[in-house]
DNA sequence: TAGGTTATTGGACTTTGGGCTAATAAGCCG
DNA sequence: CGGCTTATTAGCCCAAAGTCCAATAACCTA
């Protein structure tokens, strides 16, 4: 179930570590989902819900960074926050490379947690809105006919009418019809606006 | 003086590193600046030279990390692989976020060394080819006098010649000829590719 | 098979944008 | 002061794009 709030999934096979935790950010007033092992996390996630991820890791079976691979593949980009026992060099910036907010190291201390989480939930409130935008036009994308897409693609390239009705085998007459329908689908007020919008989805894609 | 050829530039205070590093480098086929302090390097490396840097975390006066902020703070993103005899997290975490290529612990394998000068070349490599593209945009920005820079914003959020001229005070006539000399300038074949340079360079700066 | 979507085209008309020449005026520099 | 850049405007013409209405044909689905 999606709450409007959100929530800090925590992720850790130390029994004693994750009730901790949990009692130390749920006090903070934050929403907590606590899972004992990855698999269960895994699988019980919401991916529309806002929120991080604080992931213990070292576990029996699946590690950290499994789990941060595995989000990655399928696209669900939760910001997550390491927490390690006895972290090493490479594994540090592997983990932050791929995306890692941050990664910390136990015993971790309140203030270090809170900024990480501060951090995280910041992030994850920014890439939600970024996606959402997106998800907007792709949606508006979708409801093109197959030859509205065509057409668009060219007009965002700056080609004329003209030039697209030759390139397409057509007359100037049945493009503008097209053209006219892509911009009333894509609620684009001008072709300024229609050509940023492709730019932030990457119509090549 | 610049060369041609990418550089890797050397910086540890510690002179049988230095030594041993700049002739694994070299009997590697590439191209070597050594330089004994931090100091030593930042008044002498070229930004215009392509390369990356190979940068000792903990040396006297001032540490690797310092380097790094300064080449940052001057914009100057030649892309960093470090080096340390005994890193802890916190400050991995804190050079990859702000943009470390790797971080390597002494001793360091030959084949970690040469994949990450790989990795850095190859990111500098990219890096300077995006910001050859925005440069040149914004040459032909600087060559708009105020009020065809003025124009050229309006133009590119979408509006009429005629808004603008209401906008601007002044008639249709006279907007027509400020943009028409804009988008020669700007080297723009269409609307469409002069609001494309416009994102790349973010023209609300 | 009837109806909806999609793709196509035509015609008429308006608005917008771009190219050309030309003229005026203000401000700056040597 | 004379020449240069910049900013402004005018008129004319054409090309391009957008807006109506209207019609045909293919295709898929209920």
């Amino acid at each position: 179930m999606t709450t409007r709030e959100p929530t800090i999934c925590l992720v850790d096979d130390e029994p004693s570590v994750l009730r901790a935790l949990d009692r130390l950010l749920r006090s903070a007033g934050y929403c907590v989902a606590a899972f004992a092992c990855p698999e269960a996390f895994l699988s019980g996630y919401d991916r529309e819900q806002a929120g991080c991820l604080l992931l213990d890791l070292t576990m029996p079976g699946m590690s950290g960074m499994d789990v941060q691979q595995r989000l990655n593949e399928v696209g669900a980009h939760l910001p997550i926050v390491f927490l390690s026992g006895y972290g090493d060099i490479p594994t540090t910036v592997r983990a932050i490379k791929y995306g890692a907010v941050d990664f910390l190291t136990k015993p971790v201390s309140e203030e270090a947690l809170f900024a990480a989480v501060r951090e995280a939930l910041a992030k994850n409130a920014a890439d939600r809105l970024s996606s959402a935008e997106r998800a907007l036009i792709q949606r508006r994308l979708a409801s093109l006919t197959p030859r509205e897409l065509e057409v668009l693609k060219h007009v965002v390239t700056g080609k004329l009418n003209k030039q697209i009705a030759a390139e397409l085998g057509t007359v100037e007459k049945t493009i503008k019809v097209h053209r006219a329908r892509a911009m009333q689908k894509m609620q684009a007020k001008s072709l300024a606006e229609l050509v940023r919008m492709t730019e932030r989805v990457g119509l090549g894609s």
